[in-house]
DNA sequence: GTGTTATTTTAGAAGTATCTAATTTTTTTG
DNA sequence: CAAAAAAATTAGATACTTCTAAAATAACAC
């Protein structure tokens, strides 16, 4: 019930050194989000998430640990310093913050803000950010149900499960969508009405990956294996 | 495969290219904005406008040829093509009307939107684009008195002169202030009132670059021969 | 019109981020 | 545990944008 918040002394940013690449933040940002699964993580999961071959990511990895962003050992993998995970919450804020900007004030479906949050989060200023955070009047969460880091560094932790982990009559409510997910799943979601805060209680799960049978928000609804697995819920 | 070999009909952008670079957006923007004032373009207009030395403005200007995106003819000078033209009135477009934008959603001065929107605009979609144009109901002008090109590439043009160059008594509104200005300039001139609309009559130019002595929407000002030169004025 | 000066271009280098191909290390499997 | 497979790293290349230093060209002055 009571989320677990972590505070971060605030590190200095990469603006702030002087630094200001592009692809340093997006390497930072998705070692951060893979950690959030495995940690370390492997220059593979890394190459994956980034769309770039191993060779590439072990380059840029031996790059960020000469600045000491990271913590890299050799054939294991790469965690993130105080630093590098300073300047990866600061990306995250960005890119959550407008995301919720682009919906709210200029009226962006939230399937059609991940690649526009995606370049914008590098290039906004201090200023730029705290206007957005204000006009929005300091929210905790994007339209996907992500937390939005504070300005130093504090992150809300919510502990989900995937839907299709849940147990069948079990009331919990839909927290998370991947941002990064399919925009015509990311509508089709809407449509059933599986959006953050929504109520589910699942009643049956069909084996060998087949369809799970839910209600939701007072509505029966079936969706597929693959759908299950990237709705996030929190139990209640 | 040589990626830089590359045919851009007029009106296409280069993002629709595949090409994004924001190198080539700034040199476009650069030599069509010297061209008002003077055209063909020379390399060492191009190098102290970008801040480069010129071997780097012949280098980038030789790739820009080879885009097709400029006329260029060696020790001679450029001028952009219609493609060329094109891309930088679009990056205009985007620049003008993120600096409304910023001004009239977000709070920011008209002293402090230049730097933020030089980065912002190689980054926002067709999408945002239009969003913005429409929560601005379609706007002609900048908060600096710069029209701002139409989707077509349709783009007002003002006849004006530097406020120094007023004859006396001769009724004119202040059109155009730089936006690149020193924002400390731009918050002075803000302070005498000396803002786009604002009508001007001047009533004596001291010689030997002395002060002008004017009258601003009714009260009377003195002004330096610095600030009179950045002051762009149209007749009425 | 010739010599001097200023401007422009060329040549060659550096730093960033990526790639392919080859090699090394780790993990898996029989 | 040894062979095979998978993962990771190194080596070397390319593209982009900038630089410095040197060479070429244009403009100017007398």
């Amino acid at each position: 019930m009571s989320p677990h918040i972590r505070t971060l002394t605030a590190g200095s940013s990469l603006q702030r050194e002087g630094l200001n690449h592009q692809a340093i933040e997006d390497y930072l940002k998705t070692i951060y989000s893979l950690a959030e699964t495995e940690s370390p993580v492997s220059t593979s999961r890394v190459a994956a998430a980034r769309q770039v071959k191993p060779a590439s990511a072990t380059s840029m990895i031996q790059r960020l640990a000469s600045l000491n962003l990271v913590n890299y050992e050799k054939h294991y993998g790469v965690t993130l310093t105080e630093a590098g995970r300073a300047i990866a919450l600061e990306v995250i804020r960005h890119h959550r913050l407008l995301e919720l900007y682009l919906t709210q004030a200029l009226g962006f479906g939230w399937d059609e803000v991940h690649e526009q949050a995606d370049v914008l989060e590098h290039v906004i200023s201090e200023k730029l950010e705290e206007r957005i955070a204000a006009v929005l009047n300091y929210p905790e969460f994007d339209p996907h149900g992500d937390p939005i880091p504070a300005k130093d560094g504090a992150i809300v932790s919510v502990t989900t499960r995937p839907l299709i982990a849940l147990a069948a009559d079990q009331p919990a409510h839909v927290a998370r969508i991947p941002d990064d997910a399919n925009p015509e799943m990311l509508r089709y979601l809407a449509g059933l009405g599986l959006t953050p805060g929504a109520r589910v209680v699942v009643s049956d799960v069909a084996p060998f990956d087949g369809p799970i049978t839910l209600n939701v928000n007072g509505r029966p609804q079936v969706v597929g294996h693959k759908v299950a697995t990237q709705v996030l819920v929190e139990v209640e």
